[in-house]
DNA sequence: CATAATTAAATTGTGTGCAATTTATTTTAA
DNA sequence: TTAAAATAAATTGCACACAATTTAATTATG
């Protein structure tokens, strides 16, 4: 066991790098996919997409809320928010209003059909029972890991 | 204490189902977004996007392979692959080749230049280093459950 | 062996997602 | 107090992502 050893396991963990099992990345990335997927039909019975569906979330538990603020929660920004709004408008889920005091900023809030809409949303989540085959303590902790993870990248440099 | 209590919490849990906190998609969702924003700027100086830098990994790891069992390592159809293939092909990094056995299928293989790649791709991982602040046994327990999940999402019913 | 069924890519249409820029409004400062 | 800086949405351009359909090739079957 000279030093070949160490170089032989130096340049094999180099070579481990870029695999698809050692990243963290590629199973965020395709999990988040696979999740999207599944909750597309269930959420197409009540009318949303799997963005609308983020953004009445954030509006049922938070109420009436300026764009910007909501855009911060859920880490979009108004060139994507923007245009799911006017959707959300469009299908009578939620109000667009210019603030009097301050032009720049629209509120938006919910209509009576938007705040109805929680209840049959509530069952939404559900979807994901029998597909995703971890046990209650793993699925806590799975959300607190990545509820820790997201935490972190608030602060950019 | 009368049924009073029961009841509460009962409407309790069920007002909290639909509470982001309490989701485990939009953490999901959210982290596998940052995650792409953070790698985008390292990835550009490289000259990939990041879906092209999956589509790299798979190759860099397995070689040549046939754009279906590409499409099914990272969860992708032919209606985003064939494009993303097309770039990377003009890009001079992979080669599309019909089988001479089988005209339908398209064998995707790596030019020198994309070959060559790989070495710069190995400080890509880098890009998250104090992004997310997890210890590393959270990050292979992330990575472990993360995986876990995704294996689950393949049965499809 | 000829037609039906299957398979693999490609195409089409809709909906994000984000960087960069623009527009309108408000605040700050000279 | 007015020009400059800052702020919030909206717009633009590019790149996915996926369902649904189409096209071309191969395999299965009567």
């Amino acid at each position: 066991m000279g030093t070949g050893e160490k170089i032989m396991v130096k340049s094999a963990d180099k070579s481990e790098v870029l695999k698809l099992g050692n990243q963290l990345c590629f199973p965020l990335y395709a999990c988040a996919k696979e999740v999207i997927k599944i909750y597309r039909k269930p959420l197409e019975k009540i009318g949303l997409t799997y963005t609308q569906y983020i953004v009445m979330m954030v509006l049922w538990e938070f109420g009436k809320m300026k764009e910007k603020s909501l855009g911060e929660k859920i880490y979009l920004d108004s060139g994507t928010l923007t245009p799911v709004l006017k959707k959300l408008e469009k299908s009578g889920f939620v109000r667009r209003e210019r603030l009097k005091a301050d032009e720049r900023v629209v509120q938006i809030s919910l209509t009576d059909k938007g705040n109805k809409l929680k209840e049959k949303a509530k069952t939404i989540p559900q979807a994901l029972d029998g597909c995703i085959h971890l046990s209650y303590d793993e699925l806590v902790t799975l959300r607190g890991l990545l509820n820790k993870a997201l935490e972190g990248t608030k602060e950019k440099y």
